[in-house]
DNA sequence: AAGTGGTCTAGACCACATA
DNA sequence: ATGTGGTCTAGACCACTTA
């Protein structure tokens, strides 16, 4: 939904996009149902092939149709639905909410790992990592407890870091590009850890994300990061 | 990271991409700084101008470049980092986690709608939605609690659906198509209600996911889903 | 065997931001 | 004013899949 200045015009491919979109969406072409190919669609809507390939290449994307070669474009059965979320910088997005960034780290040390955060990054148990546990606060209050694995392996110059005084986070966004990320989210009731550095009750709520980040050269970092129950996450688009 | 045969060839734009992203991973190319221009690099890499655009569009989408006119083309300084989750039916999720589905209708009425609902869908306080709450269940147990209000006039054929007979999740992915969707996670203590239909004790952790979706006729359903604390949201991709 | 999407190319023109 | 990305085109060949 990007805003255009009046004298200017939409891509012709999205505006094809949004065409097919609305047949779609008004049941002119209905779900499973196979739509004309990409040359007579060039042909009715006076464009180049590629131009349409672009536009219906895009729908798909989105989830909104199915294609294949030789058996043709078809409208999705199950729309696929989908939602992305922005990792933030901690401290921007405090920040954003009006409030004033604090940081603290509380542990840092280096360890074998133990089975679970093993498996979960797939390094063998008992591999020496960094381990570090650190408070974002917002307004002097906790914002997010970090439990956190580095492998310095991974990124190139960490190991002249010291993440006591460096945020982990900004650094790691900022100098450690991933290729691939999985993030799991649930909810939790507070650990006595949690409860404590949170500043909440015991049994409290909290929401838990842990998200492991790869790159060509392994894992580079996994993290556990539980928030108050006062904390929303919100998708992006 | 998807598979290929042995004996065919990645496209020429993953390949550029691939190749592009390993020189900034490895720092070849820093960050903030700005890297040839795709006429360049169309030389370097022998391929057209098209398909240079295509590739280094692609790390654009990813966050990890940044594009403009005339500047050209820079190493993003703040590599913006997403995650995608699926918006599954909430049946095949429960299939194909290996456990029977069930589901219960526990109460379908017209209701005008409060100020919070009101607020979050942009529709005036007061005003008259169908208003569904169910539980869906795994192996007998409960695996999720959908309060959900729709709107009728967003989609054609809506009115003649009884859903206490069809299932509305379902329903609505495969018939109401959407443009925009809002979801919010967040972790909140059992309400008593939340407790008792989701077979929990009072005060224990859930998992809070809110959503609405809207297409170009105004907003099609506002969702809040309870989870017990044992759910977890795993990303796609 | 043949139809469909996937991709690439060379060239062109345009839009935009900045020098 | 000019350099850079944004987009489109016409044509071509290829890869996959299914009829």
């Amino acid at each position: 939904m990007t805003e255009r200045a009046p004298g200017s015009t939409a891509p012709k491919a999205q505006l094809i996009a949004s065409e097919v979109r609305r047949r779609i969406i008004e049941r002119e072409w209905r779900q499973g149902q196979r739509i004309p190919d990409e040359a007579d669609l060039a042909v009715q809507f006076g464009a180049a092939r590629a131009t349409v390939n672009k536009a219906l290449q895009l729908l798909a994307d989105e989830g909104l149709l199915e294609r294949r070669r030789r058996a043709g474009t078809r409208v999705a059965i199950d729309p696929v639905r989908k939602a992305t979320f922005t990792i933030p910088i901690v401290r921007e997005q405090v920040e954003s909410a009006g409030m004033d960034y604090g940081h603290r780290v509380i542990a840092q040390r280096r360890s074998p790992i133990p089975a679970e955060i093993a498996q979960r990054i797939g390094l063998p148990e008992g591999q020496v990592l960094l381990h570090l546990r650190a408070v974002h606060y917002g307004d002097g209050k906790p914002f997010q407890f970090d439990d956190r694995w580095i492998n310095p392996a991974a990124v190139p110059g960490m190991n002249e870091v010291d993440f006591r005084h460096v945020n982990a986070n900004e650094w790691l966004v900022r100098n450690a590009p991933y290729t691939r990320t999985e993030i799991a989210i649930s909810a939790r009731n507070a650990s006595d850890r949690d409860a404590r550095l949170l500043d909440i009750p015991p049994r409290e709520a909290i929401l838990l994300l842990q998200r492991t980040t790869w790159n060509d050269s392994g894992p580079i970092t996994t993290l556990r990061a539980a928030f108050p129950n006062s904390h929303v996450m919100n998708s992006k688009d």
